[in-house]
DNA sequence: TTGAAAGCGGTACCAA
DNA sequence: TTGGTACCGCTTTCAA
């Protein structure tokens, strides 16, 4: 079947180890050996048996990464930042999905603890920081990203999500809303954070809004374009309609769009809307959305670097958290002038 | 550190081997020391090393995923279904982006081929057959998902792209446009077939448009907003005008819609517009956009089926093809009447 | 510069 | 029902 060093070894006569220290580029070979175990292993196709190697050396080379949902094109765009700065240092991502369920979540990470992977990194859908506590037992490294615990010191990249609301929010003020809502997430660092800024910014302006204008999901709901559009028809619903929403990613603004469409108002006059993440697509759409970019991308390359440097590190370092700058790209459903 | 077969063994007084057998649920095994080894392993948190057992069994339960772009719903949604399914399974997915380029992919390969995975799953964007040859020859089963090689006998699974460009194609004229144009994608077999599907859906209804309606990206270009925008553009100062685009995916048709709409014509009325995908968020475009659905989801979840059953099958099985049905969801993008 | 021996954490096989 | 031994493919250590 596959080629081993042992094939190898025996055709040319040297001993495996020999030809394991060309493999490894090893310093004391004679050029002559070297260039002949090289020439060999590329006839032959030799490609080292990595599983081996990572018994001997306890060094996988292989991160995790668990993320709720691998379709949305925020996660989609931290993983692929992650893989491509990843595998620029040899390592490999073994990707799974948590479908914003707590219970695989824990599944997921326990398969590749088994796996033994070098570092995890988890956009969590968990509500407390239990699981992490355990794999921090296990001295496996991880790397939070997007969403945090208030309770746990951890390596952790994502934004300020209180910032998040607050630039929404207040962007919602400046173009001249009053009475603003906000159609809010699940019950994790970002859903709560968010909220959090969208109710500093109200209160920083002293703006007075019922209780109602904050739209929660119902328990084990996501938040979804079926969502933001259940939401959003609640909030048309109620007197006066609100003339400003800040929702709490892009698929909840969508979903939220289509309901004051249908309800034959306009956007951005009557209601303006702001969403949160920036889609490659956003201004594509019916009303070309406002949102707060989230970087995803450079998400998942500050997470790669974050790993490696913690991988590195022998000892364990002290738990860096690294704040990226939400920047508000605005689009028509919030220009009013 | 972690926890260990043998460490579990020498505290119960037992073998490696006991140990080990309970582990796998073997038969004979008492009960006693069956329920005293199964609490001990779950008291101290035990897991398997699976890169030690993946080197006696030579099986590493890791399947092998290599798409073009991960960020796009399209290939999202086969890893999503992939990975489910597999994951029911016991196996977990590397998840590797070759971000459209041939030479990336290779090393992706290559990499993927040194975990010795079990299985391999590839969207080529290969223009050859070579590398799959190659993995042939390395014993590792592979499965081509959407895009696939003439010249080589494999397992597939995917549609007929001739079919989805007669699809979409047959769906405009049927709808009454009369100069239908394509913007087509890259030489790889989807691009090719589509093109194909166009063509003989013109050539059956005796429709014929110049040379210039079929338009083709310039070497090295994705396609993407910006290339269908830009394409849409050279069609545009045509005359006459197309009154309809059938378009190699969705991101083209979005780039298509954005050029139409800034030049003033109206569609459906003036240009109709057909994509290939049908992503989510089809519905909430500037004009919901009609859409050849390529199941995706379906894809990954059934390249899964084939997967598993090539595994399962250890002698090397016929290769086989699966052809899904493409699906016409119309939006308003084509609604002529 | 080269190689023999030990061992990484499991599993397979066969004997007790 | 239990366990001793060999071994998977590679690296580490140390001696030649």
């Amino acid at each position: 079947m596959a080629v081993r060093l042992k094939d190898i070894a025996r055709e040319l006569g040297l001993s495996v180890v020999t030809v394991s220290k060309v493999l490894r580029d090893h310093p004391d070979i004679s050029a002559e050996t070297k260039t002949r175990v090289l020439q060999r292993m590329k006839e032959l196709d030799y490609r080292p048996n990595l599983a081996a190697r990572a018994l001997v050396t306890g060094k996988t080379y292989i991160i995790g990464l668990v993320v709720p949902d691998l379709v949305q094109p925020f996660f989609a765009l931290v993983a692929s930042g992650l893989s491509r700065s990843l595998r620029k240092n040899g390592y490999n991502l073994v990707i799974s999905s948590s479908e914003e369920n707590p219970e695989f979540e824990q599944n997921e990470i326990d398969q590749l603890l088994s796996r033994h992977v070098d570092a995890l990194v988890v956009a969590s859908a968990q509500r407390t920081d239990e699981s992490f506590r355990r794999i921090e037992e296990q001295q496996t490294p991880f790397v939070l990203v997007d969403r945090r615990f208030d309770s746990l010191q951890a390596n952790f990249v994502g934004m300020d999500d209180e910032v998040l609301g607050l630039l929404g929010t207040g962007h919602l003020a400046d173009v001249g809303c009053r009475r603003i809502a906000h159609i809010r997430g699940p019950m994790v660092s970002t859903g709560i954070g968010r909220a959090a800024g969208y109710r500093r910014a109200l209160g920083d302006r002293g703006l007075h809004t019922p209780e109602e204008y904050l739209v929660t999901l119902n328990q084990g709901e996501e938040a979804s374009e079926k969502t933001g559009y259940e939401a959003m028809r609640k909030l048309l619903s109620l007197t006066p309609v609100p003339d400003g929403v800040f929702c709490y990613n892009d698929s909840t603004a969508m979903g939220a769009m289509q309901a004051i469409l249908e309800a034959g108002l306009r956007i951005p006059q009557d209601v303006s809307l702001v969403g949160c993440g920036n889609p490659h697509y956003a201004e594509f759409l019916k009303v070309p959305l406002t949102s707060v970019d989230q970087v995803s991308e450079q998400i998942g390359e500050r997470a790669a670097e974050l790993v490696l440097s913690v991988i590195g590190a022998k000892g364990l370092a002290k738990p860096k958290s690294v704040l990226l700058e939400p920047r508000l790209v605005v689009r028509e459903s919030s220009r009013r002038i």
